[in-house]
DNA sequence: GATGAATGAGTCTTCATTCAT
DNA sequence: CATGAATGAAGACTCATTCAT
């Protein structure tokens, strides 16, 4: 390998950390303080650089938003299509894809932040069409395995299906508000007892 | 009762009756593409005005999402504190609670939507301290509420409590953002079925 | 007529005038600096006004100078399609083309003067699409009566018809550079002189 | 001379070709785009290499436009001067200035159409004092030898001199606008078309 | 000689707000 | 009560320019 060789794969290397860096940042503070609401010149104070630099590095801020939620997204279903190519029983599906939820927010939590608050305003562009199709895809997913594990038996057949999915939704994705990555339950332990009040419900048994 | 008075009364409530419009307007158009999304013109462009003739109605776009939330909140307090002022046990208690939080989806969705996208946002004006005190006020009810159904053996003792807490908090609120008036499932009829959820849990029962 | 319909003609014909002004100021600014050399504060500047109150009148800066153009081309239009109308013979016809296209010089300086230096640039935007229209009109008029005046005998039929026709088209519209309205010359006095060089020539008779 | 000597040489010859080639560039995009409305970026895509780069060759995108322009205004006054300094009678002079001005378009073009279009508003900086100075000598050199051939009896006496003037400046130099160096036409073939309509006239003799 | 990253001033545009009518 | 015109601050974005490497 020659030296020009190294050099231009060091600083290309180099580029995409600054970004990824700029970019997480970019996240936080649009978590914090929602999308529309957060200026371009506050981003670039917490990335330490002027607003205009930050175009050197991004289209514009709306490309922000795109890097940011699609990273998470393609993360987010390569995790799911490992799980669903799995196969397995509805019951055991499900665990795993809310443990792999759960991770998920570990992993991205400003980026889940930013779809559960922005994905509607900003699906209404066509740059973010890929929203859309993700959510259909998502709720066909759940409402599949929804239907199929109470014909197995596994689940009640007496609730409605597209309640007990937005439930489930609603109640992983807004986790993402308060998770600590660093705080005292892990992501793991979460789910673990998410799937406990899920399944079994919080009622003491007997009762 | 003199004319005139009878008068200033007829124009005073007209003009409360007008306010209540807007205000109802707005919180439609700022629950549906968010807060500082909305410029104060579509928002008079949706009660039928021009954008300066709002400011004879309302001094601030602030105080307008101001009179929403609090008018919300305000509700939302009263039929909470009829229903702790009743007493009866832990598990009656949670039921009227869901029931009366569903309600006031019913009744305040919009509000509702503002409320979960933007209190915290919003919370850091003083003027929007109220919106951290009723957070407050809420979290002890619920924690209060919980460990004693847990004391009770209502409720399950293997479970973390704040996690609980966030759970059902999270899940009643965020249905805000699907809840139909019109729709199929009545407030009431959703309330039923998650209560079930939450109490039972979802999977087949003796499974 | 009611007297509020009275006002609202008043107040319609009041705010097309005030338009009509800051056009005009406008015209006369981007004339002098070029239209990507000025900025919409100098141009608010030369109205009297802030750059944002602009935009209470005008989307911005590019339909400014739309309005400007297609008011100019409208107006050139109608006087062409009238002369052409007409009929006549091509000597005649050439004759009154030049002298309405001076008429208009005098009546639109700033606006030729703009379409001279921009029309090239701005037509590459679909919005302006019909500058493009109108150079095809303008040509295929002028083409059209210079072959047929080399038919009819009228004009010299050893010279290259395209040639011809730039020559005449370009030094028209240049005028508008340093025709000044208030000058020693009047517009129809520079067309006759034009005229007289453009049919026989500048060298002495007999010659 | 020395090796380094001639290293010195050939690396200063280098650069200056380098200077050249992108300066040619240069006023080409200025030329199609308009000055202001080029980026020093369009710039240095146009010549394959990035913004940055540019400053080392030229200190700023003014210096660039101005080495355009003087270089065009040099070449074009030494041929004048040439013309001049040989003498000869009105018409045979003016005959050779037409043809030399066709002739510095066709090798200028680009420099030629910047000229014509941005040299009004570049004039204001006194960097680019000598344009208003070489306006000023184009002036009075033409309108010398028009006086002149009117008094020698070449040219009619009864057109307004400054109009004639200002007429054959604006066909020559407006030309630039369409001139195709690789065109049909050659630059001399127009310059004698152009002098046949100029001096004789378009309309067919003995009309 | 050229690159890549950054600067800082300036551009167009939006918007909450004001106020005379 | 409402309108229409304007304000002024702020926002996203562009761009000529600099400079360490």
């Amino acid at each position: 390998m020659s030296p020009r060789r190294r050099d231009a794969e060091r600083t290309a290397a180099a580029r995409e950390r600054r970004r990824a860096e700029i970019l997480e940042t970019a996240a936080e503070v649009f978590a914090r303080q929602g999308y529309a609401a957060t200026s371009i010149r506050q981003v670039a104070d917490a990335a330490g650089m002027l607003a205009g630099s930050l175009y050197y590095h991004f289209d514009s801020k709306e490309s922000m938003a795109d890097e940011i939620l699609s990273g998470f997204l393609d993360d987010l279903w390569t995790s799911y299509d490992a799980i669903l190519a799995e196969g397995g029983d509805a019951r055991a599906t499900l665990e795993r894809l809310v443990e792999a939820s759960f991770a998920s927010i570990h992993r991205h939590r400003p980026a889940v932040v930013l779809y559960q608050n922005e994905s509607r305003h900003l699906a209404l562009n066509p740059r973010f069409a890929y929203l859309d199709e993700s959510q259909t895809r998502f709720r066909s997913m759940w409402m599949d395995l929804l239907t199929r594990g109470a014909d197995e038996g596994a689940f009640r057949a007496d609730l409605d299906a597209s309640l007990v999915y937005r439930f489930i939704r609603d109640t992983v994705w807004v986790a993402a508000n308060w998770y600590d990555p660093h705080g005292r339950l892990p992501a793991s332990d979460i789910a673990k007892q998410y799937l406990a009040m899920v399944l079994e419900g919080i009622q003491a048994p007997g009762e």
